[in-house]
DNA sequence: CTAACCTACAACCAAATGGTTGTAGGTTGT
DNA sequence: ACAACCTACAACCATTTGGTTGTAGGTTAG
């Protein structure tokens, strides 16, 4: 279990990939408020269908969003707690500032094993 | 449209792109422990200085960094206040989500004017 | 002064992104 | 059956990204 942070780290390269373009965060927020179908969501912006298509697709491989079928339409959720998940991605750089992780080389594994960094007690002097 | 938040939007743009790569949230744990100079950063690398620099420059463009002269040094270091301002974001996602905000066209008001969320009873189910 | 060092930036290149159109297949309604 | 609709995916294109090397200027050490 040396690295189990190289697949963590491909996680967060795709979970800020995806939230790093504001169409794709407009259609999550449209997903997490309930199901939509690709070509709802596609009728409220100026690009084509295959274009939303792919932005929901890119928010599907990060794990944002879940497809289900139903019938003609697929239906698109987003999914919540792979949010939450980014969360403690900042919380541990928030940390590394803190000073509570003092070694770097540790800290990867840290992040793996301690989703958890307690304290919103963030409170700065 | 063009509400408020289109300066908003650019912004997240930027946090989330800088985000979205392994060498760049490195850099950035090593500058939020400290100040450090761009070559010193390089050395820790296996690419060129000048890639290390462009990485510095995204950060820094994010707001996620600052740079300080020093001599012929220039020392970098982690903003960690910016990196705050990213959690509001992922919060107002939650709040959709939670239903908490209904109209979706108030929500890029709400995430300016509101950064807290409020709620530890996030109990679901 | 001179050499070594650090930074900045331009030019270039391969690969990925974000968009388009087109084609094809499954589903629904008449 | 047939038309309309929704989705998936391929092919293509312009731009951006992430890397390289090279050049030039400011700073420190000998």
């Amino acid at each position: 279990m040396a690295r189990a942070s190289d697949e963590d780290e491909k996680r967060a390269d795709a979970f800020f990939h995806a939230l790093a373009d504001s169409t794709r965060r407009d259609i999550l927020r449209r997903v997490l408020a309930g199901e939509h179908s690709v070509s709802a969501l596609a009728r409220n912006y100026d690009m084509s269908f295959a274009a939303v298509q792919k932005h929901v697709a890119v928010l599907e491989r990060a794990g944002l969003v879940s497809k289900r079928r139903s019938g003609r339409e697929s239906l698109a959720t987003g999914e919540v707690e792979a949010l939450r998940s980014v969360a403690p991605m900042l919380s541990e750089l928030e940390a590394v500032w803190r000073g509570r992780i003092g070694r770097l080389d540790d800290l990867l594994v840290e992040s793996a094993t301690a989703p958890d960094v307690a304290g919103p007690t963030t409170e700065k002097e």
